[in-house]
DNA sequence: CTGAAAGCGCTTACAG
DNA sequence: CTGAAAGCGCTTACAG
């Protein structure tokens, strides 16, 4: 082991030159082993290897990649760990990344644009060879900014598609998530579909996305649009709740309801319940989403489907793409989410 | 901008020295500025963070750690993201490393110890000062080994609480936690207590932690332990109903459940509901974890909480000591929870 | 099959 | 207030 180092908190720790003093060869003949390059004795290699055991010598990967340029490591930044559409993407993710040799180093980043440009930052200069971002809204000058000074950036999920050197988006297709939804809502004859939505407050533009949906299926079906039938509450539980308080008090209520989110839908089906209303019998009920709870609840829950795992791996091949080819400008690409039909509807 | 290297995956990036060329200064100068040390004419300081802006300049913070054999970075390894206790540890973990100037890095581990090992490397190969680990049952020999070969380490929630150089242990207090449920169901006037739990099968030792919690709590009020009232099942929602099945078919059914986990308590919910049994007036239930369905089910559940965000500021907290202070040893730590009363009981 | 030299991007003493 | 030198741990050409 080496020198003293009296200001560190680290302990002293073996590097490669401690295990070539330790065998007795230069080195450069360590490396060779370390990295499997051939071009060495047996015996030697064998002493080396049990040298390196022996001492618990870890190569340092920053060193390697002081000198290659790259570190085999990718980054992922999303807001939060506790949405689940997230941490599903994020196992996509490192999945996918593994079976490429990559290593993903996660972070988040709660509090808006400012705090995502930080943790970018702190990932490039770690060397991260390129990040996914499930982005932040309003951030978007800005990463396209940082994709040119040198950082590949794939976006996932960003609110528009967006083009430029060194980066890649890809969005789930929640226009046609809801156009699927309201349909199989018509083909299961149903006449009055509400919709309880969001705020449209929110900075995220996926509301209006699937309301486009919602009012696109219905105008397939003959289907006049009526504004009463759309509910807006908090996209929560109990916002759900209140969409169906103000819609089964109208005068004509809804024999279905397409529902923003499953939460907002298990919202719904408890308020439903509690106003003596059979699901689906009196109303069909449809989530968006398609989160665990939606086989735990009675009756089980419709809902639209992001296969968030396929949606990482895919991630992963565009940032892939991206690293190997980073001069070829993209387009931004969509992808195909599916309808979950169950007992509510 | 420096030197062509086509060989390289990322583009030409630009270093301290193009700075130092472009304002004609020596590089030590640029550091200096970059770093904030003063010792430096105004002038030349905005002259140098004006071409830091205009070339985009990022300091290489590899090359920094290899000099300083620190890197602010912390890293938090777990099993697997769709675990909301997880998330939410990893959270509290979040914001409690940056306020005190660290960027946490997380990676997850599915495959058991050997992976665990993987990824534990790695991290130390990029140079992160320390790790949290939510440890893989049966990693405790590897993870104590590395951490005597310099890796500071400390474990959540592990089997057993762990001694050595290098290493802390911190774990919820599973045992107190089922001694308040159980009680509390006692305070409610219950008398035959049903426990409905995991299948002893799993290598997690948290479910023998939580059933001698059960004993105690039942020993403590005079009430005699009862083996047909312990149902075993999957700790999932079906689980729940198959428990409460099986309880609700005895000569004498409960007059309240404790369940091995949320979950199963939802399950159990349901079931009871399905039976026709009054929730809490037939049968009292309590769960545990309390996760956030928790207040969205009728009636909402009464739970035992661990607060995970506090556990896992607690960990950098220790893990923060650790580097501090290493070559203290320390004992394991505990940590508190807390029941918190709803209407399901 | 093995080694001496140079350098990745940066900072830390040391001089001026 | 500013700079030249040395070195963190490693690898990449180049020699022998």
């Amino acid at each position: 082991v080496n020198r003293e180092r009296p200001t560190s908190v680290r302990r002293a720790v073996v590097t490669l030159a401690d295990v070539a003093a330790h065998v007795g060869v230069s080195p450069r003949t360590v490396s060779r082993v370390v990295n499997d390059q051939g071009g060495c004795s047996d015996e030697t290699r064998l002493r080396i290897l049990a040298a390196i055991d022996e001492l618990g010598y870890r190569p340092n990967l920053m060193a390697r990649s002081l000198l290659n340029n790259r570190s085999d490591t990718i980054g992922l930044v999303g807001r939060e760990l506790a949405d689940p559409f997230f941490t599903e993407l994020a196992d996509g993710v490192q999945r996918a990344a593994r079976r490429i040799g990559r290593t993903m180093f996660f972070a988040t980043t709660d509090e808006g644009p400012a705090r995502q440009r930080e943790i970018l930052t702190s990932l490039q200069g770690h060397g991260v060879d390129g990040v996914i971002v499930f982005s932040i809204p309003g951030s978007e000058a800005d990463l396209l900014h940082m994709a040119e000074f040198g950082l590949p950036l794939v976006l996932v999920n960003t609110n528009q598609p967006l083009e430029g050197p060194n980066i890649a988006t890809i969005q789930a297709d929640l226009h046609d998530g809801a156009v699927r939804a309201v349909q199989h809502l018509v083909e299961r004859g149903r006449k009055r579909i509400a919709f309880a939505t969001d705020r449209m407050t929110t900075v995220h533009q996926t509301a209006p996305r699937r309301q486009a949906g919602y009012r696109k299926a219905l105008a397939n079906a003959g289907i006049r649009y009526d504004e009463r039938l759309v509910a807006h509450a908090a996209n929560t539980v109990e916002g759900g709740r209140e969409c169906v308080r103000r819609l089964m008090a109208l005068p004509k209520p809804p024999d279905a309801i397409f529902a923003y989110n499953d939460l907002m839908a298990i919202g719904a089906l408890q308020e439903l319940r509690r106003l003596g209303a059979e699901v689906p019998d009196d109303v069909a009920l449809v989530g968006f989403d398609d989160i665990a709870i939606c086989t735990a609840v009675v009756p089980r829950l419709t809902s639209v489907r992001i296969d968030r795992n396929l949606l990482g791996e895919r991630a992963v091949a565009l940032l892939q793409d991206l690293l190997e080819h980073p001069d070829e400008s993209r387009g931004a690409e969509s992808f195909p989410v599916e309808l979950i039909v169950r007992e509510s509807s």
